[in-house]
DNA sequence: CATAAAACTGTGCAGTTGGACAGTTTTATC
DNA sequence: GATAAAACTGTCCAACTGCACAGTTTTATG
């Protein structure tokens, strides 16, 4: 008989009069971000359910409940991570009131290191997966290769605009920037939020001067 | 009784008179090339010793009996691949016999961008495991940052002998270089040698003309 | 050819994992 | 307050992992 279960009460049952509905979000919301850290710091492979579910103070079956398994509940990571993102960009790109091409390409470069550097899980989840090569996340590669088109196409138009050196190839221009942001925001995360801007304001300089017609 | 060991004959008991001696220098190498393989695909934890041993054709007990235990296993692949890249680059060099500047920054540059796109095993296990920050491999720290350092003193040499764009500060050009090689060549490493070839020129010319003095 | 060391192997074990499932608690609704 | 659905939980299971170990085969040496 296993049925022993409810001898440890739930984390807060009746606490706030928050409605069952709003607490089954709160709950999967807390599922996804604890899942977020993990899969970011140790990858798909690297940390179990039960971790997840420890971290987020919950049963581990409670993950299976709301998510089925665990490729659904990486999916699920992803799509909250993007949707996070894209939601800080809306915001970012509100601010940018600059008018000069070569302003206009340093804040646009700005912009997408900060946003990497401040929440970089996303980037990590995706390096992490990619770098395994974990066939069962095809969607992966898709992801990552619309991400770098989309840059690609930014440095395209930033080429016939004038601001960029046109002699470089676009692609590998690219992957040399997206590297050197993997390397210096992505591989070890900065907490620190003052130590960080002055390093995203640094690696902008260093892009800006690298990638203007001399 | 667990005594039906040997119902399954050796990989190759008696076939040439190698000598015992040298075939378990062999048995060594063996496993050794394929746990190479192995870490650097899959991770550390991606792979148990008993898809290495599947790999070599050997026993899973006797990758035990020659390395002890995984981690050491680990410590021997590391050592192997970096006595490996050693002896390469002893070979490349020897070519090198341009005088200008420029031209053996180039050089320079060329051979170590293609002895990683060659054998980018070595350069995707430690950036796996720093990746994953398995604790229990701190070495791997020093390993990464030795390299860097070498790599960041080469750069300030060259621009105190005025090959190298003085403005720009030699870590982050590290980082950015690293990074692109790891996205063009050790993320998904070129199998064709002639088009790894081609590639590791166009990167060639890309840091020579970024960095360079204008 | 006896023999002992070296090289190698199968099997057992405890721990962890993803998943399955029956069970319990909570909450909205009548 | 009864009740049914929703939210959540403990427990069992098969598969896999690193390691331990007793056993077997091979080979060098007297």
């Amino acid at each position: 008989m296993p049925a022993t279960a409810g001898s440890i009460p739930n984390a807060s049952p009746v606490d706030d009069g928050e409605g069952r509905q709003q607490r089954a979000i709160d709950t999967r919301r807390s599922i996804l971000n604890h899942a977020a850290l993990l899969f970011a710091s140790s990858g798909y492979d690297g940390c179990s359910t039960r971790d997840i579910a420890a971290a987020a103070k919950v049963s581990h079956a409670n993950i299976r409940y709301h998510f089925g398994d665990k490729e659904t509940l990486w999916r699920s990571v992803i799509e909250f991570l993007i949707s996070e993102e894209y939601e800080a960009n809306e915001l970012l790109t509100q601010l940018d009131t600059s008018d000069t091409p070569t302003e206009i390409f340093r804040q646009h470069t700005r912009n997408a290191i900060s946003a990497v550097a401040k929440r970089p899980q996303l980037q990590r989840i995706l390096h992490l997966e990619r770098l395994l090569g974990n066939s069962r996340f095809a969607d992966v590669e898709t992801i990552a290769r619309d991400i770098d088109e989309e840059r690609v196409g930014h440095i395209e138009m930033m080429q016939r605009a004038g601001t960029v050196n046109p002699d470089v190839d676009p692609a590998f221009l690219n992957e040399f920037i997206a590297g050197g942001l993997l390397q210096r925001f992505v591989l070890e995360p900065i907490e620190d939020d003052d130590e960080r801007e002055r390093m995203v304001d640094a690696f902008t300089d260093l892009v800006v001067r690298l990638v203007q017609t001399p």
